[in-house]
DNA sequence: ACGCAATCTTGACACTGTCAACACAAATCT
DNA sequence: AGATTTGTGTTGACAGTGTCAAGATTGCGT
């Protein structure tokens, strides 16, 4: 027989009493139980239940439903700033270029995850005081606020200088409301494009909110 | 005595087993409850109490809490509307004017119902393929193109001409992607400014969106 | 080897939305 | 007028939810 002495094992890995990375598994099904439920239906237990682990599990690595938010919401966060990261890799290394990737980056990330683009920019559940998910939104707005300025070439901070503040605010809010409308269907005469002409769509509109230099 | 038979009415209207108009009565009370606890916190318990009536009346008049939710979605979007025509009635009468009077007024509505606007535009528990949210819901759809195409004097439908779309959904866009971070608080350098300077701003923001001809 | 801390389960509680059954009032019909 | 039907609101119940306290199980440090 099995020399460690386990049962044969009608199914291997009985479940274990610990589970061992139970939180990066939670996150997962937290990730999934919103893409299913959304936001509006998105229950703790549900969460439980897909990670195959008591109801009462996921408070003692993230205290409260609110907490599991957070953290699904952090790490949106960086998977946001990553996507925009892959589309500035694909395009060219010129200013422009690079915020015009950003800009469809965040459209595209919008589209794709319109349940987690949601719980980022449209909830209040998610605790935005919390040091983890305040600094992952900030460094996504400081990210695009650099690449604004490169286009621009002002080099002062928006909190200071009016035309900065002008130029970052346009960028930001016209790729928000983009990427806002596209991800609730709001748009369809736009979203129902092909990828290709979509996108190219976009990198036109955005254009609209920073002229060079 | 009183011909009508009615008893000498120690207290006048003891709380009539029959409410009078308790459906806008509910529509009040939920937007009481929508302005306190946010879509999040919503219970059609909740607003029951806060209109002083069984926990269970709501059923009769929405039949569900996303019946009410619906009814106070498309309560909004008809105030939407209204609170940009105030603002338009102020400006001058040029198309240019009255499409910034309208950006300004969708930016106000914003900020004046942050969770009104949440539950119109982020949220997917209202019905929006009921006829009456629809029909709201695409009138302030149509009254923003109809301005833009006053500025830019193309006649042609957005679902057709390309240029038409691209001028239609940049404003929007920006309207919608200024007003959604201000509602949330993620702009706070332009937020915090006081209203005046505040609106000046988000005219020469939004007059980016469309050039005139 | 032992004790401790971390991890997970179980059971309970208050709260929620929804449904069925009932109570009351008003409008309608004959 | 009186009876019935329709609409309006209440009560009580049920399943599902988040959260907490208590206990069970495991791994780790000493």
């Amino acid at each position: 027989m099995d020399p460690t002495g386990q049962p044969p094992d009608v199914a291997r890995t009985p479940r274990p009493y610990h589970h061992g990375d139970l939180a990066t598994t939670l996150l997962d099904a937290g990730e999934a139980e919103l893409v299913d439920k959304g936001i509006e239906g998105f229950s703790l237990r549900g969460v439980a239940k897909r990670a195959g682990v008591s109801h009462a599990a996921p408070a003692h690595h993230f205290g409260d439903v609110d907490g599991l938010l957070t953290a699904l919401a952090t790490r949106g966060f960086e998977r946001f700033l990553a996507r925009q990261e892959e589309f500035r890799r694909q395009a060219r290394r010129e200013p422009r270029a690079q915020l015009e990737a950003s800009g469809v980056g965040y459209v595209a990330f919008a589209m794709e995850n319109p349940a987690l683009f949601r719980l980022m920019f449209g909830s209040r559940r998610p605790d935005f005081a919390s040091p983890g998910l305040g600094l992952a939104a900030q460094a996504a707005f400081d990210d695009l606020a650099r690449h604004v300025a490169d286009v621009t070439g002002n080099a002062n901070p928006p909190s200071k200088d009016r035309a900065a503040l002008h130029d970052v605010a346009a960028t930001w809010a016209l790729a928000h409301g983009l990427a806002d409308l596209l991800a609730a269907g709001r748009l369809p005469s736009l979203g129902g494009l092909p990828p290709r002409a979509r996108n190219r769509a976009i990198v036109g509109i955005l254009g609209r909110a920073v002229r060079s230099p």
